[in-house]
DNA sequence: TTCCAGGGGTAGA
DNA sequence: TCTACCCATGGA
């Protein structure tokens, strides 16, 4: 585990940790999570912290392989493995950021598979919160592999779920004009026409990356930058509503008639952290 | 009713 | 490259 690596700090630094199936228990701490394993097993995992040990307990045996799985797959949602010390470095300058960032280390929360990182991003755009959460619970509950235990706790729902259940997902799951990108994101990457757990190698560069990322239906500049930060790159700012209140509000006076160019202003001198820059900037 | 929310796609200039 | 318009959904 990183130094100073704080579970609570990393499962709340932004909203992922309110979408199905993750499910965050501030009374105990626990970051909870139902993943379907290679073995076919539904597993319910819960994720706490103990001092300086993670632990991550299964309510079902799992096969040495399985173990192997949940473990890679924690490590990649933990960013347990990104370095981050250099912008932790440039933020010791500010005291306010400093104190912002402390508490996940700038480690934001992600998911398994960068499919469910990709649906839930298209999932934000041109709605409420709210409504994001309910659209991930409802694709979740419909579309996601049962709990044996409990039908009501459901994992992801695979590409191949979603590909071949066009009238559920339009019917049950509606997520409006959404249906269709996720519908064909989908289907692309159950024909093996799209590969995306492949940009998670690293071996693109950022611009490629993000060309990639725009190549796929409902995904724009916001989606495509929002995802190169899942991906570790944070480059690019995501140009959103929240950014622009957020940027009129505390660098340009209240100015309501604003020019890109103007919003993305005061995280240039940033460069490569740009993102984590804006996202934590206290409000 | 009307507007619009952590935008994206498209046509037309 | 920029602007205008439409896009399902559901809450205010």
């Amino acid at each position: 585990m990183p130094a100073g690596f704080s579970l609570p700090g990393v499962a709340t630094s932004h909203g992922w940790y309110a979408l199905a199936p993750y499910r965050w228990e501030a009374a105990t701490l626990t970051l909870h999570r139902v993943e379907a394993l290679p073995s076919g097993v539904v597993a319910h995992l819960e994720i706490t912290q103990d001092g300086e040990t993670l632990c991550v307990r299964s309510d079902k045996e799992l096969t040495a392989a399985d173990i192997g799985e949940v473990a890679n797959r924690v490590r990649w949602c933990l960013r347990l493995d990104e370095d981050l010390s250099e912008f932790g470095e440039l933020c010791a300058a500010d005291p306010e950021l400093c104190a912002s960032v402390q508490p996940s280390g700038g480690r934001l929360l992600r998911c398994p598979t960068l499919w469910e990182d990709v649906v839930k991003t298209i999932l934000t755009t041109n709605t409420t919160w709210a409504q994001t959460k309910a659209m991930a619970a409802r694709l979740v509950a419909v579309l996601g592999a049962p709990h044996p235990d409990a039908p009501s706790l459901r994992s992801f729902p695979t590409p191949e779920a979603v590909a071949s259940n066009e009238e559920t997902l339009v019917a049950q799951v509606r997520l409006g004009y959404r249906n269709a990108s996720v519908l064909k994101i989908g289907r692309d990457i159950a024909s093996g026409a799209l590969d995306l757990e492949a940009l998670k190698s690293g071996e693109l560069s950022t611009p490629e990356l993000r060309k990639r990322l725009l190549s796929l239906p409902g995904v724009g500049p916001y989606a495509a930058a929002t995802l190169l930060m899942i991906l570790g790159r944070y480059d690019e700012l995501a140009v959103d509503t929240e950014l622009r209140a957020h940027v009129r509000r505390k660098y340009l006076g209240g100015a309501v008639e604003t020019a890109e160019k103007q919003l993305r202003e005061p995280y240039e001198k940033w460069g490569r952290w740009r993102y984590l820059a804006y996202w934590f900037d206290p409000r």
